[in-house]
DNA sequence: TTAAGTGCAAAATCTTTGCAAATGT
DNA sequence: ACATTTGCAAAGATTTTGCACTTAA
């Protein structure tokens, strides 16, 4: 059986992009994650492993090729995400429901709920709909008490 | 009958807020759109009549008031627009499409879209949702030909 | 070997903070 | 007169750009 490791490495050959360490470090923290990550977070768990601009730049790549997406939080923040199978350079598909918590600020992309098919007014053509709620996750109405 | 002049100015008023000329402007610019205006383009329409920190605390204290609403478009910029009756500083009620033109950047409250209910998974609460499409617009879609 | 990718320094933005002067009531 | 609000200066934060050095293929 293939290495998830591999299959991270190979999302990168299959794109046209260099294996290089930031870039794997970067594959291996989204694919543990089960939500969106921060860059902030991202920045912070990186460490010394890129520089920040580096970061900016991996980021900025993945995004263009199709292999992660980014969302925005309630804040305006991006966030990034693996993408499913069937994303590509040219279309990305990523038509769930966000969920924003405001209290850790994970977004997490629920694939359960999908977005309502919408009827837009005359002259407006939609070519990306996203749908975000924000409140608290499961963990975080757990561990607090209001 | 009342002077939209009025209207604004009283605005002011039932929120204890002086009735100051940056305020008023920005009141006056907001209210003569038909979508949510960002940041950036209010700074320049209010040029030499408020300091740009001027701005930033008006549009913050307009929005804990519950006088106007910030809607993020596809960028993360924030857009603001002027709330409907109904609501208040504790209360927002904004819960229709937001519709961002990716040529123009306009963000446009289609409050005839209203976000239809959805079921979110066990554990997460949703305390606020939104709605936003990416596209083009009317205008856009009218004057230009790609 | 050599094109792609990284790291560092520095510029360009964007947003916040502190405080004295100005303004509305 | 006095609490609010503004403007300016300056600090912080975030994102971008340029370029020489390094590295994967």
């Amino acid at each position: 059986m293939e290495k998830q490791e591999d299959k991270l490495a190979e999302l990168l050959v299959q794109n046209g992009l260099k294996r290089t360490l930031p870039r794997l470090k970067v594959l291996d923290i989204l694919s543990k994650r089960d939500s969106a990550t921060s860059q902030p977070f991202l920045e912070k768990v990186m460490g010394s492993d890129a520089d920040r601009v580096t970061l900016y730049r991996i980021l900025q790549t993945f995004e263009e090729k199709g292999i992660i997406h980014k969302v925005l939080d309630g804040q305006g923040t991006a966030n990034y995400a693996l993408c499913t199978t069937g994303c590509s350079q040219h279309e990305h598909h990523d038509e769930h429901l966000h969920f924003n918590c405001r209290n850790c600020q994970r977004v997490y992309c629920l694939d359960a709920v999908r977005i309502p098919r919408i009827k837009t007014p005359p002259g407006f053509s939609v070519e990306n709909i996203s749908l975000t709620a924000v409140g608290l996750c499961s963990y975080c109405s757990d561990n607090k008490s209001e």
